[in-house]
This record gives C-alpha cells, sequence and structure tokens, in this order.
DNA sequence: TATTGTTATACTCTATAACTATA
DNA sequence: TATAGTTATAGAGTATAACAATA
C-alpha cells in the first residue's frame, strides 16, 4: 500500500460488525447496538476525515484553520474574542494562542486588544483569508456535495436530526460525569 | 473556561446551523444538506471525541492502542502482519512502525517474523494485554451505553445503515479521484 | 521490480501547568 | 479572587521520503 492510497472499500466496517457481535458479549456491560454505532462512528470518520484533509492539505490549510476563519468571517463585525472562539471549537485557552500564532503569521487573521476589557481580544479575519475562503469553499462545498451524493436527502435530514440527538445524549451524559470525580466511571450503572 | 471542563450543551451545533444556512448560498456550489451533514457530523465526532479521549487516558490508553489491541485480540491467532493492521486502521506503514514500538515498550504487543516470508513481521497481543481488556473493556461498553442511552433502538439502528451508506459514498467518490491527478478537483461536476 | 518494514523529519492537534495582566 | 491570554512542554497522530531486506 502507498502511503498515498486513500481506502476504497469497507474492510473494517465488515470486519468489525463481524467480530464486535463476536466477541462484544464476552465483556460484562455490553451493549451491542451502542457499540456498532460508536464503531461505525469512529470509523466513517477516519475515512471522511483522510479525505478531507487530503483535499485542504492541497490547499495548505487544515480543519481547524477552516473552522477558525469560517466562523470569523461570519461572525460579528468586530470579531470574537479568544476564549469565545475556544469554547465554540472546544479548544483550550492555551492552543488557541497557538493556533491563532500561526494564523497571525499567514497574515489571515489580526489580534486587537478590546478597550473595554483590556485582557481581552478580538480576533479579526483578514482581506487575504476572504479572498482565501472565497476561491475555496466553492471547491469545498462541491466537492462535499459529491463526496455525499449517494446519500438521499430524506437520508441526509435524518443524519443530521439523529447527530443532533446524539450530541444532546453525549451532553447529559458528559454533565452527571463531573470533572472532580473521573474515577466514578466504573461505577455506573 | 477551566482546561478540563467537558462542554455540556450544543453552542457550536445551534451556531453553525444558523451561519450555513445564511451564508453557505454565497459560495457556488454549494448544496445545503451535504453541507449541514458534514459539519454536524464533524462536530459532533469532536465531541464524542473528546469524552472518549478523557476516559481513555484515565486508563493511560488511546483510542489507537485499543484499535489494535481489540483486533488483534479477538483476530487470528498467530497474530496479524502490520501492512494488514495498518490497511485496517488507516495508517500508513511508516506510522504502524512507530505505533508498535510504543506498544511493545509497554508489553502489550511482541513481533514474530513470519517464516514463509522473511519481510513480514506478525503483531501478537500480550497476556498482559489481554488482561488489561478484560479490565478495561466491560468499564468501556457500560461507558457507551450510558452516552447513546437517549437514543433509541431504532434511532442506533437508523444511524449504523446510514454510517455503512455513508462510507459507501465516500469510498466511491474517493476513487473518482485518482491520487494521480489532486488538482482535477476543482473541475469537478 | 515490487513489497514489507524501518528510520528520520516535520507538522498538526491536544493536554497540562505555571505564569502575566487585567478585572 | 476570577478571568483572558500566554508560555512552555510533552505526547499523540499523520504525512512524506529515503532506505534495507526480502520476494
Amino acid at each position: 500500500m502507498s502511503n498515498r492510497t486513500i481506502v476504497t472499500e469497507d474492510r473494517r466496517g465488515n470486519y468489525y460488525a463481524q467480530r464486535v457481535r463476536e466477541c462484544g458479549p464476552q465483556y460484562a456491560g455490553f451493549d451491542l447496538l451502542s457499540a456498532e454505532v460508536t464503531i461505525s462512528f469512529l470509523y466513517t470518520h477516519d475515512v471522511l476525515s483522510q479525505i478531507l484533509n487530503r483535499l485542504l492539505a492541497e490547499h495548505r490549510l487544515s480543519r481547524s484553520t477552516l473552522n477558525i476563519l469560517m466562523l470569523l468571517r461570519h461572525g460579528p463585525a468586530e470579531g470574537m474574542q479568544l476564549h469565545d472562539l475556544g469554547e465554540l471549537l472546544l479548544v483550550s485557552r492555551a492552543n488557541i494562542t497557538g493556533l491563532m500564532d500561526h494564523l497571525e503569521e499567514k497574515g489571515y487573521v489580526k489580534r486587537i486588544v478590546d478597550p473595554e476589557d483590556r485582557r481581552a481580544r478580538y480576533a479579526r479575519i483578514t482581506k487575504k483569508a476572504e479572498a482565501l475562503l472565497d476561491q475555496f469553499m466553492p471547491v469545498y462545498y462541491r466537492f462535499l456535495k459529491q463526496l455525499l451524493r449517494d446519500l438521499s436527502e430524506g437520508e441526509k435530514e435524518s443524519l443530521i436530526r439523529l447527530f443532533r440527538k446524539t450530541r444532546a445524549s453525549l451532553f447529559a451524559s458528559a454533565e452527571q460525569y463531573p470533572e472532580e470525580t473521573p474515577g466514578d466511571i466504573s461505577t455506573l450503572r
């Protein structure tokens, strides 16, 4: 297998589905559907991610660069505070700093001190990055449409609804495991 | 926001859904449903991944460690060849080497030269790693069941089916963009 | 010549703790 | 005291190219 090859068959999907059915039940607490959904989700993400990362790399972009620039472009005109960006992107304050450094070096964003709270900084997108998005986003959106062309409209709508419901379930569960007692996980019913 | 905080509300889900509807159509090639599915997918993965990684880290495990050990445990008794593992996991040969080095250091796998093809090596799981899985997998499966408790059986089944169909669509599209002509992406219909 | 695996390198992303400056 | 941001560091994970051993 060359390093550049993109997988084009659902080998792990078949392999895993079989294995998890055979071997899962030997473990206590096993729930087949939950395990299958998770495995299938993570694997599907790996496949999508590999394909998208390749497209992004060809345009010298990364997932987080694209996320940040799109948020800034279509967010408030004055920009967004760094901690606010971090919350939306699930990135810690410490790591937002590094991402912004990188984007600032490339001339895609600037940091502007908030005059009303001099601790805070606004990140604002530059004209250069806007031009980049004008060039790249049509390619990206066309690519996404092509990638998902075998899903019907109804199936896409189902997925959107099910993802939202999945997140709600994740958020609700995460709230039940407070960060103070990480060891308690093994005591769950 | 503390570094340890896990997000417990669907802020980006709401924010993105609104923005993509407002701003997407300004880009050529835009298809709302495809864009929404992708954004929702990637974001949901970020949330799930953050939660799972935390659980795994508490047990000194990573996603790829767990993947490899589960594949080896429930695969053929003689072990699996490294390139075979790589194919299943979408990891290049170069990077499988590093992952295996790490696992071998921890005493979770050993490498065994294939007597019939002395280029190849089998990775085989150790008793130590099997004991680790015996201890961890019940915790993991219970955790997954809890995380997805607000999805009905029918919804989980739908997701499994839709993920499989999504992968099929991704594989079919990826085949259409041969690695030899990466620049051709912008000419897609 | 092609395949299996390794080495080396660079880059991205994440996690954590200690620090500053402002509020 | 709490918050916004930075610095420093360590560790995963990935991508790429050059290489050795074997087929």
